[in-house]
DNA sequence: ATAATAAATTAGACAAGGCTAAAAATAGAG
DNA sequence: CTCTATTTTTAGCCTTGTCTAATTTATTAT
């Protein structure tokens, strides 16, 4: 049996390692889970126990194969549940995160294979992050950080780093979302600020929001 | 905050106290917890601590009005995420128990409200029992169980009392549901076994399931 | 190459929830 | 009304996941 905190903590070196292909710091790992370095080591011990963590002492953690599937189908549920939220719910995408915590941990392999079904098996969550099927496999498709497009070019918003309430209402507020089309005006060396234009209208955004907003070239 | 685990305790010492109106002794809460008579002592104090029970040793435990209210609100999602499963995603009246146990603990006012309105405020579950609505206000209405019901009069089955899957399965087998007709044929003194007439055939029924079956007279 | 600093681990403690065994209170039978 | 059987509570210990403080290993700067 896999218990609830065990799943969060998969989840977060999941995350970390940028889906299991990099080892993750004991460091890194208390702090995305809001705990000490003490408190991880003494996870990342008992997940390899359990085999779902390589471990060596004072080498960092990373995923096994084992792991790695517990991570991908948490990350399943959870994304499928942001669907469900928005589309059936009315839930913005600001919105659903925290219940989606929450969801994502309910044991019933019918419930998740029926939900998919119900919503249509949709390919991307409310923030256009790739929903794993459910064989686990999902296409991690190219994708660029506002900070590295090129001025002049077209693109169009694909998703988002930070899925954080305050930076989703930022985006709302200015009107950018999945799907719109942002032409790359200039980009201010100084403090790494970039101009962007959509829908006819010219945003300047800071280096910390064009970090975190996901494009692709048209 | 409440805990998953003092939920659960509010739950069952609503359920074994005919909701909230009897006092309820140690080792029944303990029995149904699946517990130890010493673990829901434990129990008990910390609830009667934080105000949701009353308590007084040896005398038993009572709901306050605040437990009440969580009792009846963890009800009310219970039978919501219920109705959920059944009309949305083709779960049957025998598998939705276990995992509404799960999604009852979910902790968010919109998506509970959001929810209801999705289902178009549904007053019943696939178990025939009354959902509270938003302000925790329901109908127990009238209802006989099989074993009281009179020979020759006609009755409609309106709930069951034991939700378990082996029980809802016996009357699948049988052709037995919500809104089946039923007409009392004959009640057998020695046994307490009952002889039901429904859709033009005829079935004796234990005293067991006659017990679990609830109607009400037509 | 070695001293200073940073990162990771161990040791010991705590709260929640549970268990066993023993003690105390209540209820029932005569 | 008293003695026994049952119920309930207490005491002490275990596990999970957390913490602080102290120690050990790794890394970096000189």
């Amino acid at each position: 049996m896999i218990t609830l905190t065990e799943e969060n903590y998969i989840k977060a070196i999941y995350h970390l390692g940028k889906q299991g292909a990099e080892t993750v710091s004991t460091n890194a790992l208390a702090d995305a889970m809001n705990t000490k370095a003490s408190s991880a080591t003494d996870m990342i011990k008992k997940l390899a126990e359990k085999n779902y963590a390589n471990y060596k002492k004072y080498q960092g953690v990373s995923l096994t194969k084992e792991g790695k599937k517990v991570a991908i189908n948490i990350i399943r549920k959870h994304r499928l549940w942001e669907v469900f939220l928005v589309e059936k719910l009315n839930f913005t995408w600001d919105q659903v995160h925290e219940v989606a915590e929450q969801l994502e941990h309910i044991k019933s392999q019918k419930l998740i294979d029926e939900l998919d079904t119900f919503l249509g098996f949709p390919t991307h969550d409310p923030h256009g992050d790739p929903i794993p099927d459910k064989d686990g496999k999902f296409e991690s498709f190219e994708k660029t950080s506002l900070t590295n497009a090129k001025v002049g070019l077209n693109y169009v918003c694909v998703g988002v780093n930070d899925s954080s309430g305050e930076f989703l209402k930022y985006l709302d507020g200015n009107h950018i979302g999945l799907g719109t089309n942002i032409k790359i005006i200039h980009k201010e060396p100084f403090d790494n600020s970039v101009k962007i234009q959509f829908d006819d209208s010219e945003l300047v955004v800071s280096q910390n929001v064009a970090k975190n907003l996901f494009l692709k070239e048209v």
